[in-house]
DNA sequence: CCTTACCGTTTGAACGCTCAACCACCTGTT
DNA sequence: AACAGGTGGTTGAGCGTTCAAACGGTAAGG
């Protein structure tokens, strides 16, 4: 093991501001989307996914992988959805062991009640304290952070040597 | 409700891009800490600042505070860090209400066995992909984002404390 | 004192997420 | 045709977080 690189006093405080802002920002978020419409970010962005996409229904494994999330959390939360009456579920025609979520009327009512608040949370919290130059800074910066990370390779970690550091 | 001033292209490009930044990397670290010393992420938080402080104590509402947990969540995890023998609870002489947590010297044993992975993982998924211009700049702008989210900000760490750095 | 309101902390139920099976189906090889 | 290995999706147990309720302790006014 090589001896770690702690970070400086910049870095420090750049790292825990970052922390700080992220939770912050996506724990109030979550925070009003759950007291406005009574679900969590995560279905939120289902919904929206959903509504966005051809006939308003995506494979299974398609919503997960745009979601970033794993199958077994998207079956779960998707049964929830389909629970309140605002998603369906239906066989795949080409591949028996597909399945399709669609999202109902009620559904996208739901979202369409939901969206501006949302919005407005994002606009206030984000968009409306930051600069046109420091928007376009977060972008850059966020495809940067993305890039190495959204390797499709987000399962399992190599069974190589399984040492303490990594 | 008001007309909803929707995100334009470029905004929800940024939107996108933040949010499935942060999502992957906190992600990826909560994973590797996780695999690595077998807690979440914000348990390893509870045992920096009991490091950090004087003592290697605190007071359940102060940690509460400084790792923007609620005191319910900290009560809880607290707990399962004790069972674990990382932290013990004692009484708050000066306010019989209070209760203090206390670093054990296992955990402060196991924080400083986490800690060179973690940093190291920092580094690697954050830094490293960024230039020493958008290091600064992500600095400001988590500072603005933070400012206006945050109630009760948290003043530096006292000085002398004696833990491993993050 | 006694009361009333507030504060610090804990508790338990409900819920979302993870992880490791598991089943059904598809695909390629022989 | 048959089989092996891979893929799509679900399930249930276990854990962490949230929420509302509870309980003892403190503080201030009569």
């Amino acid at each position: 093991m090589a001896e770690p690189r702690w970070l400086d006093a910049d870095e420090q405080r750049t790292w825990r501001a970052f922390f700080g802002a992220t939770q912050l920002l996506f724990d109030r978020l979550d925070r009003e989307l759950q007291r406005d419409v009574g679900i969590p970010h995560a279905y939120y962005e289902i919904l929206v996914w959903l509504s966005e996409a051809p006939g308003r229904s995506l494979r299974m494994s398609e919503l997960a992988r745009r979601t970033r999330s794993s199958r077994s959390r998207l079956s779960h939360a998707v049964a929830r959805l389909e629970e309140r009456g605002w998603v369906d579920r239906r066989d795949c025609v080409t591949d028996k062991r597909g399945q399709i979520a669609e999202l109902t009327d009620d559904g996208f009512a739901a979202l369409a009640a939901a969206a501006p608040g949302h919005v407005a949370g994002v606009r206030a919290h984000l968009f409306d304290v930051l600069s046109p130059e420091q928007v376009r800074q977060l972008r850059d910066i966020s495809e940067a952070i993305m890039g190495p990370l959204d390797d499709d390779a987000i399962t399992a970690p190599p069974p190589g040597g399984d040492g303490p550091t990594r």
